[in-house]
DNA sequence: AATAGTTTTGCAAATGTTTTCATAAATTCA
DNA sequence: TGAATTTATGAAAACATTTGCAAAACTATT
């Protein structure tokens, strides 16, 4: 029953049918008569054959995989994005193929001509900043392109995503608003990281408007972890003259400072706010409710997924990029009782 | 420069070769001399050309490519099995080619079809718990496939995870060991998800060993999430009588359970204890720290990418499962300030 | 029953590679 | 310098499909 090898050569004597037949019957079923695609189907059972896709698409047909690739997964953010993207995706047909590069844009690069190896039918990359390579690679090969994440107005390529410059600005303006001046600041290294550098100059320039500076031993680099943030700004909670609020560049750090808080005993937001950006699942629940930004990835992941296929199906249609808006969400996490929140 | 599309055929009359000779210098490049591969190096890159895996792949030759179905991404701990088995796979020369399905069988099944329509050179599902014909088919194809996350001793295929039943069970012993008898449980529900299934039969196996059975009222299923576990636990501790313990099946619900106790005024562990299963990132930077019974994702993943790539390179090669051992970690969430713990 | 029209099928070429085998070129050795 | 090796290259078949074209098999019409 299951030899070695079913093709469609197999599959076809089995039916006692030319190959083409068979593979009419798979592509233009209305092409083959009701009869003999049934004596097919009971062939293709019997044997248990499954199509070649690497075949057909050696025909210029379209390989049904897209190309993802992201800086990590291990990533609550990116989780999402990567999962609602997928299911997008999966829902028109497309499979997934992924690669997770750990922020470095060299290797961004090289996985991206792996996926152009692969044929992918389109590619999507975290964030608006790439190598120079990156770009003219998929320029080159004319490879339908999407940048994830992040918008901007004049970008080399169509984005769909937030704007995080308007995030940051959204949470220092926030900030500055609930009164409050002696201002630390927790963020990721900026360095090739747009997302995190646009979140930053958002939020200095909003404090800046409203007149504060982040004094410089208050601004502090972390890596992207609880554990990391945590221990900064206990560090900075130790000496006797303490900010009045903490503006983290995501909610993972913002986790981080809280927990860090309760650890030396300050209540939050009373003794010191907290703010963080992403609103990451979780963030509506802790206890105080986090102050954020939402940056909806979902929507991103979705929007993007079927803009893809849009590029896909009409290569020459001007793809355009889509902003999906931050929202400011005020949580209890930053603000006395008795301040206005929605 | 850049013709519409650059094959082996156009690389090789720039180069004034044969294609065997360029194909040649791509896959055995010491069988051709210095000058003729830089000759050819050269049209390729003035070509921009870029190989065909779909070409290759007909050959026989390996797809490069390994399937990776997990119910879904958006997981803090299917996150970080991904992510490592994605970056130790990369490390050893494949891609991944990824779906989620939602903890549906029957899609799992639909996409694993599609994984072989793909030719993936190897195959990871999550968990033990599959569809009859989902078994059915990679035994057919006889395609390397491995279960990933969760082990066991008897399993129709190589397993390389934990020991769920062990994690709940040591999770379970120590709620009874540090006194606790009116125990509460929150659990996702445990319909078509082995995992969960087996923690929880471990957790009630350790706490009847001790004597203890969790009442009716008090054994909460809840979806995975903060959000749904806070609110249970919230209405659990809405009521006179409580808990002195509250034992999760998995980190995100504990978090839930601990922001739930922190919304009614309790303190935990003073209060109430509280405990995971899982470790994910976060639960030991919490305040208080999560006890929680770690589950080695990172390793998971590694691990398993190396049997894969084992089983690939030497299908015949009896391919044996690995127990990666879960860990109690005891931390402050659990138990008195005067309790053991390491 | 013959013709025209329509539906269904098969043949053969094409797709972009790799690989086996044979031949040509270069090198070594006497 | 010629024979014997060794090394480098090319021709052609193979891989698993799809597709354009034409032939064959039906249906409908007269």
């Amino acid at each position: 029953m299951l030899n070695k090898k079913a093709d469609i050569i197999a599959v076809a004597k089995a039916a006692r049918v030319s190959p083409s037949t068979v593979s009419r019957s798979f592509n233009h079923p209305e092409l083959v008569k009701a009869a003999t695609r049934k004596r097919i189907d009971r062939a293709v059972r019997k044997l248990g054959y499954i199509r070649n896709r690497a075949a057909q698409t050696i025909h210029g047909i379209r390989s049904g995989t897209l190309g993802l690739v992201v800086p990590t997964i291990d990533h609550a953010i990116f989780a999402e994005l990567v999962q609602s993207f997928s299911e997008a995706v999966e829902e028109l047909g497309f499979t997934i193929l992924l690669a997770s590069h750990g922020y470095n844009l060299d290797r961004e690069y090289a996985l991206t001509r792996k996926m152009l190896e692969h044929r992918v039918d389109g590619l999507a990359l975290v964030g608006l900043q790439h190598a120079e390579e990156t770009f003219a690679l998929v320029q080159q090969q004319s490879i339908p392109t999407i940048l994830l994440w992040n918008y901007a107005r004049q970008t080399p390529l169509p984005c769909v995503g937030s704007d995080n410059y308007q995030a940051g600005y959204l949470i220092g303006q926030h900030v500055a608003q609930a009164g409050h001046r002696d201002i630390a600041a927790v963020f990721p290294p900026l360095d090739g990281n747009d997302r995190a550098e646009r979140r930053f100059a958002g939020a200095t320039d909003a404090l800046s408007a409203a007149g504060i500076t982040i004094a410089k031993d208050w601004l502090l680099e972390t890596p992207y972890s609880v554990t990391a943030a945590k221990e900064a700004v206990g560090q900075l909670l130790s000496v006797p003259q303490k900010p009045s609020a903490i503006l983290c560049g995501n909610d993972v750090l913002a986790w981080g400072a809280m927990h860090a808080c309760a650890r030396a005993g300050l209540t939050v937001p009373r003794d010191v706010a907290v703010t963080g950006i992403g609103d990451f699942k979780g963030s509506r629940d802790f206890e105080p409710p986090l102050t954020t930004v939402r940056i909806p990835a979902r929507q991103i992941g979705q929007r993007a997924a079927v803009a893809m296929a849009q590029a896909i199906v009409t290569p020459d249609a001007p793809a355009n990029s889509e902003l999906i808006a931050p929202e400011l969400l005020v949580r209890a996490s930053s603000i006395p009782e008795d301040f206005p929140r929605h």
